[in-house]
RNA sequence: GGAGGCGUAGUGUAGCGGUUUAACAUGUCGGCCUGUCACGCCGGAGAUCGCGGGUUCGAAUCCCGUCGCCUCCGCCA
């Protein structure tokens, strides 16, 4: 830039720099030559502006722009004017000015890209993934990355605010049972041995309100060494709570003024607090999932007294082991074809569902395969599911959990098909109470459906022992348009109780003591009541920026087999290396 | 770990019911063009069809394997 310094952004240039002389930089975006006047688009992180360049005018700082290409680097130096009368580019934030430089220079030269810097260019994720350092130069990923920022802004000012501390936790830990495969990295001063990447700094918050900080937030890297998806990153960020001698209320509080702080601050949206609440049960029986998409109805209906009087055998069987038969219905759904209709069943069956019965009440009549079953008229079931001329209603039977799973995952397909679900609405929701633990088949034991430091209601202490599926524990999330976005829980601080806990998810004392013992000794010392919660900030900020995936608001994510495909990592390491971390890898 | 989809000039796609000079768009290069903004017009270059093997007289095309990317299930306290 030798002596220049740059004046403005590119697209701050407006009528309001009309006459004046400004210096501005960026990447040549595009450029178009007519022979004689040359346009060239200049861009930065602001927008564009253009430039033009006329030989009659300015021959020297035409010949110069005359050199450039696509993303080539360059300042310029020249006045604004107002664009002829009837050339104005009402697409351009800038499109009622444009530059007349006396003088460009080039700042750097530039291969040609191997895709437009262009929003809606369709290209191969992989080819954007390899250039990662092209693709951020996209408008819609640098607004994704400003917005980022300015979540994370006010996230922290709010925290600040209101008497939190930013404080930094180890990212070299101990790895810890339960929960999400640790990556692991080598000890090299301490042979055999391994520091595990911390899946969240839970253990260290909890030490830190013993240490007695009262108010904790961290906006922190974690690490789960588990199958990707969309949505899932193998090192995503959180927004990390805790505090002493909250109760539930006080922290939902926190995080609905939080939330309301960043849709204000981020988006200018006016969010309505306090958020409603619904039972962990209450969200299983009427929607079939632990992370209710509430913008829209279609909430399940218990069928079992129609379906009783029913002689369909699988409605008969499901009732008589003590299971469940309930329905969702679509409004206006008794039009669906009889393929659309099929595809329900399909998302029931992949879902784990048997089957999905159906009745589509129409002007003429109900249309139902099953209806030969019920000798009394099948009319009854659509009256008692609250169904009207022109419904459909879709029907699911079998044990609680798989009706809840399937019947759940037809509600949101259903509701997309009905084309139900608003997409400028925001439905949050808590939901509350959930059970402490549930039951792992593949480990056959007791684990804690949270963590093991969840606490559980006072007055459901004494089913521990006896029925302990029923327990229900001091566990929250906040769930957001059916995606959960936080989750956290009030902790125990009592010794006993947790000793308790650790027996019921089948630790022995001394193993409870070998993985734990740091903290349980640590709650000797006089431990606060505590709790918290941990927020998800990557999918806050792709559902703020309007984006399914994650990934495109990060700046640099990785595929969905783990790989950086810019730096190619994973990669190998030199013998060297695995010499002296006492590694030999297996042939 | 399982299922599915995709892989063809730099990029996005067509060709896939077997024999083509592998097509189109865009980019790129050259020429022309003094008000465009996805500028326009003319011309050129650019692909051993992801990789390996098989079937066949003949494979981008069919089969098997493998690698990569994407989606879903499992997994993700």
């Amino acid at each position: 830039m030798g002596e220049w310094h740059r004046t403005h952004y590119c697209g701050e240039i407006g009528t309001g720099q009309v006459g004046a002389e400004v210096v501005v930089a960026g990447w040549v975006h595009r450029r178009r030559d007519h022979g004689g006047v040359l346009f060239v688009d200049l861009r930065d992180r602001t927008g564009i502006v253009q430039l033009v360049f006329n030989p009659d005018i300015n021959p020297s700082a035409f010949s110069r722009a005359d050199l450039v290409h696509s993303e080539w680097v360059i300042a310029a130096r020249g006045k604004v004017q107002l664009r002829p009368a009837g050339m104005e580019n009402p697409n351009l934030s800038t499109g009622a000015v444009e530059i007349y430089p006396n003088e460009v220079r080039i700042l750097n030269t530039a291969r040609t890209p191997p895709f437009y810097i262009t929003d809606g260019d369709d290209v191969d994720e992989s080819v954007r993934l390899r250039y990662r350092y092209l693709d951020l130069r996209r408008p819609a990923l640098q607004r994704n990355i400003m917005l980022r920022h300015r979540i994370v802004k006010i996230i922290r000012d709010y925290f600040d605010s209101q008497g939190f501390l930013e404080i930094e936790t180890p990212v070299l830990t101990r790895s810890t049972p339960e929960g999400a495969r640790d990556f692991l990295v080598p000890s090299r001063l301490n042979p055999g041995t391994f520091y595990a990447l911390p899946q969240s700094p839970q253990l260290f918050k909890q030490l830190l309100m013993v240490a007695g900080f009262d108010r904790y937030f961290q906006v922190v890297k974690v690490f789960r060494d588990e199958d990707l998806r969309g949505n899932r990153q193998p090192e995503f960020t959180q927004v990390d709570v805790e505090m002493s001698f909250p109760d539930r209320d006080e922290i939902f509080r926190h995080v609905e003024a939080m939330m309301a702080a960043v849709y204000k601050g981020a988006l200018g949206i006016e969010i309505k607090t306090p958020f409603p609440r619904m039972s962990w049960q209450e969200a299983m029986d009427r929607y079939g999932s632990d992370k209710p998409d509430l913008r829209f109805g279609m909430a399940f209906v218990d069928l079992a007294a129609a379906a009783g009087k029913s002689t369909f055998e699988v409605f008969r069987r499901a009732l008589a082991t003590g299971g469940q038969v309930k329905g969702i219905v679509v409004p206006g759904g008794a039009a669906w074809s009889r393929k659309t209709i099929d595809q329900m069943e399909n998302v029931a069956k992949d879902n784990g569902a048997g089957g999905l019965a159906w009745a589509a009440w129409g002007p003429d009549g109900v249309r139902s395969p099953v209806a030969k079953y019920f000798p009394e008229g099948i009319e009854a079931m659509l009256r008692a599911a609250g169904a009207a001329v022109g419904d459909l209603l879709l029907v699911a039977a079998g044990p609680a959990p798989v009706v809840a799973r399937g019947l759940g995952a037809v509600r949101l397909a259903a509701g997309t098909q009905a084309g139900l679900i608003p997409t400028d609405q925001l439905a949050f929701t808590w939901v509350i109470d959930f059970p402490l633990f549930s039951y792992s088949e593949e480990e056959g034991r007791l684990v804690a459906e949270h963590h093991p430091f969840t606490a559980p209601h006072a007055e459901d202490m004494d089913l521990i022992d006896r029925e302990p599926l029923r327990v229900r524990s001091w566990a929250y999330d906040l769930v957001l348009n059916g995606e959960e976005l936080a989750s956290g829980s009030i902790r125990i601080h009592r010794r006993d109780i947790q000793d308790k806990v650790f027996r019921a998810l089948g630790f022995t004392q001394a193993e409870a003591q070998e993985r734990f013992g740091f903290l349980l000794e640590a709650f000797e010392y006089g431990a606060p009541p505590h709790g918290g919660i941990a927020l998800g900030l990557d999918r806050l900020v792709a559902l703020m920026a309007g984006t399914g995936s994650i990934r495109d608001v990060i700046a640099f994510p990785k595929t969905s087999s783990g790989a950086d495909l810019m730096v190619r990592a994973p990669a190998a390491v030199d013998k060297e290396q695995l010499d002296e971390l006492h590694i030999r890898i297996k042939p």
